[in-house]
This record gives structure tokens, sequence and C-alpha cells, in this order.
DNA sequence: ATAAATTTGTGCGTATGTATC
DNA sequence: GGATACATACGCACAAATTTA
């Protein structure tokens, strides 16, 4: 009169579930097969079926038409409630970021996390809101690069509660120099030292370098590239270093560049090193309203290998930067503290990563001749 | 011979989630029974009980013994939004999707939203984990560019689930036919129709077409391109439209560029339409390899004025695309959605935008000179 | 209050389709 | 191609809960 309280197939349901759990049905194992188990246990198949249905949906068992039914896999922790990571860059649209971005997402979508996306637009106060927006609900981690990491930090109080709620975050490109955090960089002042000495050794001898230092990846390339002309007992000429900031980029260098132009044969440089693709794009075609030629009358190095640097007429020289790649590696090592936040009780950490760049030889340069 | 791809049960699935959306069905209201919907439908109860089952899973439908099958009530969103809005495109890093991204982006964040960005690299099944993804925490919109639009939505099943919990979303660049939302798209025919006939104008009267044709801007701008030709009475030659698809787009059109260009005076085209400036810049190398020039033999006119338009040594004329506009103004209306989701019982909804994309005259055009 | 009718839940049998090996 | 496995589809019978006459 009373053991039809539970149906067959939530009795066999029962059943299998303590198989999986006492290791006799161990994870990935195929399963009998409907018509097998169904036969054991004196089922009909479609009872069975029943059974594997509920299972499934629960996320215990694996179907596959043609092949059979297997343990699941145990869930990864939290991967059915997917975690969210942020990532906070100077620039979403240009350059190198955009690759950046999608290094990041790709290594993100892989283990089932979130990307929250914003940017700074190399403005402190931007950063402040976004560090701040992000922060306003649940998460589990974030990657930041640095907005003028060359000029202090006015929201180290933003990182402070960061680690105060021990959500992890890496920088990428630069690091604020207060805080010892985990960091992804290139090495720029190898990549400055490369730049100069590939013209050096090409017979160049006045080098022009123009480098944008309100960022500490401006800075470490011009100490490279000063670097490379002391080693070579080559003083670089003063007038010849270009320095420049965020707001002045889009005028002063190519002003500076067409002065540098008109002057004496004598003065006039062979060869310009610029902070980047970009600014580099821009000289070629101050160079060219000066009347010169690229690379008949002057060399020119760009750096980060961006797409610019392909799809100009006389392709880049330039420096490699890891772009996507770095930023996979920013999200595979900040999953990694985002697993062994709990047991970790903080130190023992940082790390990360120095890329060395290398140099790409293409057609903007040439052995100097006089 | 087709039709069997998809289950009765499915069918039936579909039917009835199309009639709670519709309203036919509201919710909270008695479902008419297995039997009868068996027999109305020509199927076996089973099988309702199966299509039951799955909505019932799906939290759509409640099940009481002895009573019947209720329509689920809708589960009650609001409260405590998070403020956060998604953002699926088929690319993150390439051409002009980074400017889309950081229009959006730029203004969610004055209105104080977050982003969660994801991209389907094309990839159907992507799509469906993306919005997947989005969907596991709660989300107060959604911004979608289609995947492979031209061939069909496997994941109508997501929208319908969007709509059902009154998550507003509009798609950017094209729409899903299934789908009746907002969009904001280029109007492509015009464009197509605008290079044609500014090189016609200019007295061209052989003009090679490159279009990609595995998606709709691309058939579109061919259409555009092919009435330009037909308008003014001047046919265009068949052998002259190079189509080719994603998957031969690194190769097709640049050898179909040199073979059209290796041909005899008479049949050598003098001008080329591309389908987007990442191919113009394909084939302004195409052109300097067969030793011709840019404007001087080939004229070349791109699309979508992206960066790479001015990049290169011969700045290209092409159309214009709104691109960080359209993502803004996309943001902008889902906001709307937004602010208005909770009165409007639906409907009356859609609207969008239509862009009209403007010729910009750079060097790679001139008249033909015979 | 009882019986009948209705509706969903459980269980089984059969047949066919389709993916995999 | 054949064998095997799961997927779909239809059929039937009875149980349990609910409503209705």
């Amino acid at each position: 009169m009373t053991e039809k309280q539970v149906p067959k197939y939530r009795m066999l349901k029962r059943e299998l579930l303590a198989s999986i759990d006492k290791g006799e049905l161990m994870p990935g194992e195929l399963m009998p097969s409907e018509n097998e188990l169904a036969e054991r246990h004196g089922l009909s198949r479609q009872t069975v079926r029943q059974t594997f249905g509920e299972l499934e949906r629960e996320g215990r068992l694996h179907r596959v038409k043609g092949k059979g039914t297997f343990v699941a896999e145990p869930p990864h922790r939290l991967a059915d409630d997917p975690q969210t990571v942020g990532l906070i860059t100077t620039y979403i649209s240009d350059y190198i970021f955009p690759s950046i971005v999608r290094g990041v997402e790709a290594a993100l979508r892989e283990r089932g996390y979130r990307l929250l996306l914003s940017s700074t637009n190399n403005d402190k106060e931007r950063e402040r809101e976004s560090l701040n927006m992000m922060m306003s609900q649940p998460l589990s981690g974030l990657i930041v690069e640095p907005t003028k990491s060359a000029e202090g930090n006015p929201n180290v109080d933003c990182y402070l509660d960061l680690d105060y709620r021990r959500i992890p975050y890496v920088m990428i490109n630069q690091r604020y120099a207060e805080l010892d955090c985990p960091c992804l960089l290139v090495d720029d002042e190898a990549g400055g030292y490369q730049a100069a000495e590939h013209l050096l050794a090409l017979g160049h001898r006045r080098i022009a370098g123009f480098f944008k230092t309100d960022d500490l990846q401006g800075t470490s390339r011009l100490r490279g590239f000063l670097r490379a002309h002391r080693d070579r007992g080559i003083p670089a000429a003063p007038d010849l270093v270009v320095r420049y900031t965020t707001e002045m980029r889009q005028t002063a260098p190519y002003e500076a560049a067409l002065r540098l132009l008109g002057g004496s044969a004598g003065e006039r440089p062979s060869a310009f090193v610029c902070y980047n693709d970009e600014l580099a794009v821009q000289l070629l075609a101050a160079i060219r309203f000066a009347g010169a030629s690229v690379p008949g009358d002057v060399s020119v190095v760009g750096f980060d290998d961006s797409p610019l640097a392909t799809a100009t007429e006389v392709k880049l020289t330039t420096l490699t930067h890891p772009k996507s790649a770095m930023g996979a590696d920013a999200a595979e090592l900040l999953l990694g503290l985002i697993a062994r936040r709990t047991q970790q009780p903080r130190g023992a950490s940082s790390s990360g990563k120095r890329y060395v760049p290398e140099l790409i030889v293409r057609e903007s340069t040439r052995r100097y001749q006089s």
C-alpha cells in the first residue's frame, strides 16, 4: 500500500546518483546504454530515458546521439554562474588597443568569464569614474592600463580598496609606481635601445628622437635611445630629442620635424626614432611635406608594429608589441590570481611578465648615404 | 525533403511561445489540455507532453496535476537594476568595430551604465554563448551586431527570451529578418550607387566592382553599383564584377584584380569600386604590383572611411560610415527603450535609424583620361 | 457525499530516424 | 554496410489530483 510513493524513474535516478557519488561511475565514463539499464532493472527503455532526461537537465549526465550517455564532468565551480572581470584601458578604438581588448575577451570567454569594458581617454578623473563603476557590483578581478603613468596616481585609494576587498588586479603596459601588483609590460628601454642601435649600425649619426614623456613607456624608450648612443660613444644631440605630451601630440612633433628638416645640411637629421607608429605615420607626412623621401633622405623607425605600420606606402621598420597576446596573458594571470585568491594570504604574488620587443626591418630604414 | 530538420515538438514549442509573446496566451491563463492540443494539431499526447516538459523546465509553463497547465508569470525584473548593457559584435579589434565599441562605451558611461562586451568571430555558436553569458546576470539591455544575418538565425529562442524578460535590444549594421526590433544601419545600396555614379561622372566606363557577397552589406552595395550603371544606360560588364566570400578575401580579389589589369587596353578597367577600405588597400598593392598607378591609371573607391583610408600614400576616396556615432546612437536608443520599458505593453516600438553614406573625394579617384 | 469526467503523472510497447563507430 | 546508441513519435493503460454534476 505504501511503497508506491516513489516512481520507478526516481528510484533509478537515486541509484545512479549514488553510484556517481560513490565513485563507481567516474566523470567522463560511458554509462550503460538505455536498453541495457532497462533490461537490467526490469524497466522499459522509456522509463530509463525519463531518468536520464532529468539527470541531463541537472548537469549530471551528458548524452550524445549515436555514441552514448556519459557521466558529466564535475562542474567547474561557479562556471554555471559566470563571473565578471573588468578591463580599463586608456583608449578603445585606436592603435593597438583593440587587439589588446580582443586578447582579453578571447581568454576570458574561454574560461566562462564576462568582460566589463571601460576607457579613460587618458584622463585620470575618468579612470576614477571607471573604477567606481566597475566596483559598483561584484567583480572577480580587474585589468588596468594606467593613465599617464609618469605623472603620479591620484586614484591610489581606489586600488587600495581593491586590495582590501581582496579583488585581484593586474596592470598592463605600465604600472603605477606606488602599487605593487603584477604587471605585464614591454621592455621599452630595450626597444628604444634597439631602434637607435639599428640606425647607428646603418651609419646614421644625427638621429632625431620623438618621445611622449607623460607616460613611462615614452621615458623608457627615450632612456634606451640615449643609452644606445652612449654605448657607441656617439652623443645624442640635445636639439634632436623632441619631448611632447598627449595634448600636444597632434601638432608639436610635426612642427618640430619640419623645423629639424629645414635646418642646414650639417644639422639635418638623417633618421627619426618615433615614440610609436602613429607618430611615425604623422612624421612620414611631415617628411613628404618637407620635400624629402623615406627612406632615401630620412630613415624612420616606429614602435608597436601596429596595423598602421604596413598600411602606409613605405612600410615601417618598427618594434613588436605583443598586443592580443599581452591581453590574453593578462587575463590568464588574473584568472590564476582569482583561483588562488581564497587560499593565499597575500604576498608571494606579483611577478607578471616582461616582453622583449623585436625589431622588424621593413622599408622605412636604409644605410646612411652622405 | 528539408523540413524534417525541426521536430514536431519543437514546432509546437515555437508556436506556443509565439502565442504567449503575442499576448494570445496571457500569464496565469489556463492552457488547452494536453489531449486537446494533441487532437487540434494532429499529434499524440506524448508529443505535446514533451513540448510542455521543455517549456516547464524553462519556466514558461506551470503544470498542476489534476488541474491543468498554466502560462507562467513573467519573472519580476526591475528593482535592483544593475545598469549594465551588453554589446555583442562580430569582431572587436578590426576595422571600424573598435570605433563602434568606443561610441557605445562613451554614450553608456555618460549615462552611468556599464558595458559588457563580447564578440562572436562570425560564429553563430559563439553568439549563442555570448547571449547566455550576458543573460546569466541581470541586464538592462543589449546591443547586437548580427552574425551572418543572411544565413538564418538559430538563436531566435534567445531573442524571444529577451522579449519575454522585457529586456530591450537593438541591432546595428543589420537585422535578423525573423526579429522585429529597432535597428541602425547604413543605406548600403545608396552607397554603392554613389560610388559608381562618382566614377561614371568622371568619365570612367569600365568600372570593376569587388563585393563580398556573403553578407547583406555586400549584396546591397553591389545592387546600388549595378543600378547606377543602369540609370546611366551604361551596362556593367559581367567580367568586371568580382564576388567573393569572407574565406576567400585574402587572395581571390587580389588575383582577380591582377587578372583584370593584365588584360588588353580595351578590356582593362579604369576604376575599382571596393567592398570596403580594407579591400581597397589590398587592391592598391595589386595595382602597384601590376605596374600601374593610382589614380593615374586606375581610380579606386573604398567604403566605410576607415582609418586605413587616410593611412595610405594615396588617400582613399570612400563612403562614410557613422562608426562611433552609430554606436552612440544605438546606446541612446537602447537607453530610451529601457526607460520606457515598464509602461509600454509592447508594439509601437521599432523605428531605429538609417544613415545615408556620404562620398568623400580624396586622392584615389580622378577624371578618366584615355 | 458520491460518482463521473477531466487533467496531469507514471509506465510500457513499438516503430522509425539519425549520428557514430 | 552493419551494429549500436540516442532522438523522435505514436499508441495504450492506469494512477492521482481536481472539478463538476
